[in-house]
DNA sequence: TCCTTTACAGAAACCGGTTTTTATAGTATA
DNA sequence: TATACTATAAAAACCGGTTTCTGTAAAGGA
């Protein structure tokens, strides 16, 4: 059977107070009874119960992760899941424990924060690229501290790529390689990602004075491949295309590419594609992507020191944003 | 402030253990005063302390997940992360939550078991390819429920593709189109499911009196690519080599894949290659991997069923091993 | 009508810790 | 030497639920 801090009180013939105490390394104990009751407690290997622990301290190390399943892709979705790996791997090595919050517990239905209430959970990591969640707003707004990556919200901190820069560094990349007219395969608007991506792309135009066909910035609705495709065959019938093309995502830059090879143009011999993210499986692809890497380890780490802090010294910032450079990547998918 | 039930019983003017018993629909309690409750818990949002109920009731609704990392590579692992999607969903589903078992909580170094002693954990999934943890042991032969998915143990319940079907799959597949030479590119001898797949595949060829050329069963050291890619060069050096390849997974097809195209060898059109697994990206190579399917999404909804059954009928049996079929899909690296 | 059940609600104990309060030494101060 | 102070350990209260025990009024049976 489980020991107790009562069993141990007994057995060494202490309080259980005293035993509390000690084991708490709590003032008020006399070095040599903190160590009899310490030795003793590692030799029956005690652990403390931490339901009765929690119950009484109300403190608890648990970091609750918002993930939002909306497209059905959860933890399959390679860059939110290495991300999220990071972060896991450094607050579990800082001696606390991820927990998915959820909003049905044991047969209950319960907002976020309503869980995060129940388990004493203090700080939560919202990873997810669609802030639509009705209950994402209540969370955000209350005592639990939050940091999250790849949306903005007011009065929260969020870790992200320097999504501008990717934009930017792409263009210029072409721009030294000679190009002239890039176009660009847009996100959709929702995705916060997805816009600044577009701005750093509009914007490093305009310093280079290039001018920007519109018909030439076609929306992917999705990060998909299957978007990528179609976007590849619009793309297509735009007379005149350009020969540099600047992809939102390595995913929808496989589609796209794949959509020009279907239709006889040759990438990168015909046609020049950037993409970020630099997925796992970028480099294996024929033609091997070339890209503006995203930074998942430092996000994911960045992201877990913030909310670690943000959790221990309440007068940490609560609101901010810290960038992520990018990089690029050069492969065989640019000339 | 949070409610707790004192208050919803001071303000009702009833005794708390009536608030308890009320919302736990717990019997000795009038119809009339448990709707009465009800509905004014109902009307202040109240929600018991799930600390305070755990500890009284050592039950809890957390379902384990022994995740480990040797290889690095965790929750980015495709094959893993999405049949712990699945998982997650269902289990959740049905009101439980998940929470990975650490082995250093608070600072304080504990045992898978000791983890779950401590968090009241009745049931975890272990998902994991190299069983070679310490800790493993421990907590299998507890009383806490396992299910696991990829390793067998003995006294243990798994749930896992029926990989030698795999193999047998393939070299019907190859035999089918004619082909009887077939070359297998095996995995290392430590992973069960590589094992299975060889096992598969040299019981089809004696099935079909089919010759097995030992210099062309190759064995890659680990799933990744460039262990495939390696394996590709070693084949290329196979004097006369088969014209088709059962691989033994997607990643390390593709790796052997480009080995081949790299030194001129198309596929399919002079060696024919099928991989296993389904890989999201494996219909977006090129050429589109021909695969084995295992069926993440069965294998994840069927653990979490098994493990719910096994602890909450105690009765149920708590080893044994449900194979899920895996199915063929054919692309385009195959003739 | 009187006695025994039964139904229901309240009181109290309990889960296993932590924290506050109290008691008792021993030590310092006057 | 008497008193004040400190350090230490024990006792008790507490966290917020659940469960058992108790008491009482209404229902049922003789």
């Amino acid at each position: 059977m489980k020991k107790t801090i009562y069993d141990i009180a007994e057995e060494l013939e202490v309080a259980p107070s005293t035993v509390s105490k000690a084991l708490n390394d709590a003032p008020g104990i006399s070095k040599k009874m903190r160590e009899r009751i310490k030795k003793y407690a590692d030799k029956v290997r005690y652990f403390p119960n931490a339901n009765a622990a929690k119950l009484k301290t109300k403190k608890s190390f648990s970091i609750g992760i918002v993930y939002s399943e909306n497209l059905g892709i959860g933890l399959e979705h390679n860059f939110f899941s290495s991300i999220l790996q990071k972060f896991k791997e450094y607050v579990e090595s800082n001696g606390y424990e991820i927990t998915f919050v959820i909003s049905n517990l044991g047969n209950r239905k319960l907002s976020y924060y309503e869980f995060c209430q129940q388990k004493n959970i203090k700080g939560v990591f919202i990873v997810t690229s669609v802030p639509d969640n009705p209950y994402l707003k209540e969370l955000i707004d209350s005592d639990v501290a939050c940091v999250t990556t790849d949306i903005y919200f007011d009065n929260l901190y969020t870790v992200i790529s320097d999504n501008i820069n990717a934009g930017q560094k792409a263009v210029k990349f072409f721009y030294e390689k000679g190009f002239r007219h890039i176009a660009h395969i847009a996100g959709h608007h929702y995705s916060l990602a997805a816009r600044e991506r577009q701005e750093g792309f509009r914007k490093q135009m305009n310093e280079y004075n290039l001018p920007i066909r519109e018909n030439e910035v076609i929306q992917a609705n999705t990060y998909s491949f299957e978007d990528g495709y179609k976007s590849g065959e619009l793309f297509l019938k735009q007379p005149n295309y350009s020969k540099a093309v600047f992809v939102v995502s390595d995913q929808v830059a496989m589609g796209f590419i794949k959509a020009l090879q279907d239709n006889g143009v040759k990438v990168p011999e015909d046609v020049s594609v950037i993409g970020v993210d630099d997925l796992p499986f970028s480099k294996h692809y024929c033609p091997a992507l070339t890209t503006i890497q995203q930074d998942t380890t430092k996000i994911g780490l960045t992201a877990a020191k913030k909310l670690i802090d943000m959790m221990k010294y309440k007068e940490a910032n609560k609101k901010g944003i810290t960038k992520i450079p990018v990089k690029i990547i050069e492969r065989d998918s640019t000339i």
